[in-house]
DNA sequence: TTGACAAGTTCCAAAATAGAACTTTACTGT
DNA sequence: ACAGTAAAGTTCTATTTTGGAACTTGTCAA
């Protein structure tokens, strides 16, 4: 299967990443949040190539994620910005964040923290249940087939086809 | 830059990216998540070239992601397994499937849902803040340098450089 | 008139990917 | 003994994507 074919399958996550899997994609987000708009300026922090940085943003703002707004005419300048639908990528970007704190933090630490403005703390996020507000563990969530989806194989059988163990 | 010197920023986003960056990775990931455990079942079910595939499970289990765990000998065959590393990644699959759910799922809604064993209600996960418990928003979470990377203009200076507005 | 600025586009060589065939080790049925 | 199957790769080539640098366009300022 070629990557582009990917948003085609029926899975929510294979077509999120057909938007943001790319290599580069999430990085520049991740700029995004922190505040650039600019073209140059997106080029200078992440040191990307031009060619690659123009084929990114054009898919963000296709896909909806990014705005170009105009800051200046004549000559006309654009800057991007976050849409709504770009900023509701902001649990994928921490989440991203904190495993790399966690994991992939050098011998200085991680290098930069998060404060939040509500209740002044230095803290990270922690996913729970939206039902019970429990923290959630990948071995408390169950996965099922959506009525309209059921019996197309979405889901591996579990049980080993020839050594089952 | 290179995307094999990404890993060398001082950004934890950057260097979580430089494990599970790659196009390809995070849906093996999903699968792994999903139960999959051998070379075939992933090619089966993700439809990837044999070649990266060997590649990707190769930088996983390098990375600590996965391990390799035999299940028969002569011939030895192994499967790969998540670690505890790659179980903490769970945050971010579930932060993807959930923006895909919301933004990409077509006429007959989201392939999949989730069941959180605990309380026995359908949920998707909801990202608060360590500190106070409240739902984080990204306008609510303040950047700061650590004390120990201060200084080297990690964070963009947000005033716009020659078009202040 | 020259230079700077911003946001790209164009060009080419180098690297990565898709797709298919091949390899290795061992078991199974005839 | 022999063919077929199985699992987990490796090898091969053609196509695509990327990295790096230079070029373009429209406008203003010195």
């Amino acid at each position: 299967m070629r990557w582009d074919e990917l948003d085609q399958q029926p899975c929510s996550l294979a077509r999120t990443l057909s938007v943001v899997g790319d290599r580069w994609t999430l990085v520049i987000l991740r700029d995004c949040f922190l505040g650039v708009r600019r073209f140059d300026d997106f080029e200078a922090r992440l040191g990307i190539t031009r060619h690659v940085l123009a084929d990114r943003l054009r898919k963000l703002v296709d896909a909806g994620v990014l705005e170009k707004h105009p800051y200046q005419e004549r000559p006309l300048r654009e800057e991007y910005r976050l849409t709504d639908k770009g900023l509701d990528l902001y649990p994928v970007i921490l989440s991203l964040v904190h495993w790399g704190d966690r994991y992939m933090a050098d011998a200085q630490g991680p290098p930069v923290r998060h404060r939040h403005r509500h209740c002044g703390q230095h803290m990270r996020g922690i996913l729970i249940c939206s039902a019970c507000g429990e923290e959630l563990h990948p071995r408390d969530v169950a996965v099922e087939e959506s009525p309209a989806w059921a019996g197309q194989g979405l889901l591996p059988a579990r049980s080993r086809r020839r050594n089952p163990s």
